[in-house]
DNA sequence: GAGCATACCTACTCGTGCGTAGGGTTACGC
DNA sequence: GCGTAACCCTACGCACGAGTAGGTATGCTC
């Protein structure tokens, strides 16, 4: 058809991998631009330079598609913290690794994951896959400061420190989302303001220090 | 209409300001049941024992509804913090009690609340005004972090601090993510463990003790 | 160069749910 | 007791966007 010759004049099949990376790419932008109910499958295969039926034939419905930006970005994610953060190295170290990983990574990505990750905080569907990444991340920071107290030879109740890990956890995010929220700011700064919460915090609570409630 | 009469037997015609409270009971209801977008206005309207006109004639478009839910809500809980942490306690004091009411609150109102908020984050229209209250709790925490420091007779950059309390309040807030979610625990002792990250990291923050990178 | 799988398209259907038009009934002032 | 304002209803219109039917072209294998 003319249509298609002036309005992609460098038309070219492209390999099914090829492709679903584009409409991946397409997809998280347009996600994150408009949020998930507001984006349009249409607009999404647009940007891709598709057709729309090429996107369900190749990533299924619209809830698979978003699934499947969530689980790329994740798990690249994922990964940059993992390449960071050696498990041989003592904890604060570790943490600060993570950490500046954690950051560099949304700061890099700040309209794609940030927001991405918003999104599916409220709706039901994604929830349950956020909370697989987030258990895995607390689960590690857990094991982290768990064993930095056994080498003390302290013991603490396990969902005490899976609670604290959690804050720690949830801290971090907020930052991330402040991050993505100020374009200007300096991913490594905000991980070093990070550990000086995050680790005089810890370290206290690995030294044995707690705080508990006044009387009454 | 026969129809009103046998679905509704005690039919009864209430003032403005009485309908307006069961109609924001009710979105609240289903907002947090099923997110903002997949709620229905019929469904809302159904459970607030009324027809939908009624809904938009009082509180008007889907969104302004969403909002004055999230406003309504949000004054409730900015009241019950107010109203406990007084601003001529000390420091630990005024955090302590503070992060009490707010546990206390969302404890009290697990699937409103905390479900409510959990949407807003994501979808656009709404962000905003969540970042106005966030931003009122930033400030407070961010003054009260200050106010200690100057007694102390130090000082420290505006940036960092609030960067700092914004930490704090997403720890926070992830606490009452996490407490939203496990019925069975206790709003006081998830409380506690968030005083024990926030006051000792907060406490030798205070102390002018530093964390900073290592060199390379 | 025939056959087949794969890449790709245009042009629909159809459910869903927001928002409204237009009209009825009860209370309350005077 | 009569007007008027506030309360409340039963329908509908209508847009929007997810998902599909059905068909075309291109490259790859043998």
């Amino acid at each position: 058809m003319l249509a298609r010759v002036s309005s992609t004049p460098t038309f070219k099949r492209l390999p099914r991998a090829v492709r679903e990376q584009q409409m991946l790419d397409a997809a998280v932008k347009v996600f994150s631009r408009r949020g998930f109910h507001a984006a349009s499958m249409d607009e999404i295969a647009d940007d891709a330079g598709i057709s729309k039926p090429m996107v369900y034939a190749y990533l299924g419905t619209k809830e698979e598609l978003f699934v499947a930006c969530l689980h790329r970005e994740g798990t690249r994610m994922m990964e940059a913290i993992a390449g960071a953060a050696a498990p041989d190295l003592p904890a604060d170290e570790r943490l600060w690794r993570g950490l500046r990983a954690f950051f560099g990574f949304v700061g890099a990505h700040r309209d794609g994951w940030a927001v991405l990750y918003r999104q599916a905080r409220g709706e039901q569907p994604f929830a349950a896959e956020l909370t697989t990444m987030r258990g895995r991340l607390v689960e590690v920071v857990a094991g982290m400061l768990d064993h930095a107290l056994r080498a003390k030879g302290r013991e603490v109740g396990v969902t005490d420190l899976e609670v604290v890990a959690y804050a720690l956890v949830g801290a971090t995010e907020s930052l991330a989302d402040w991050l993505a929220d100020h374009p200007e700011a300096d991913p490594e700064k905000t991980a070093t303001r990070m550990m000086n919460v995050a680790w005089l915090g810890a370290d206290q609570l690995l030294r044995g220090v707690t705080w508990h409630p006044p009387a009454g």
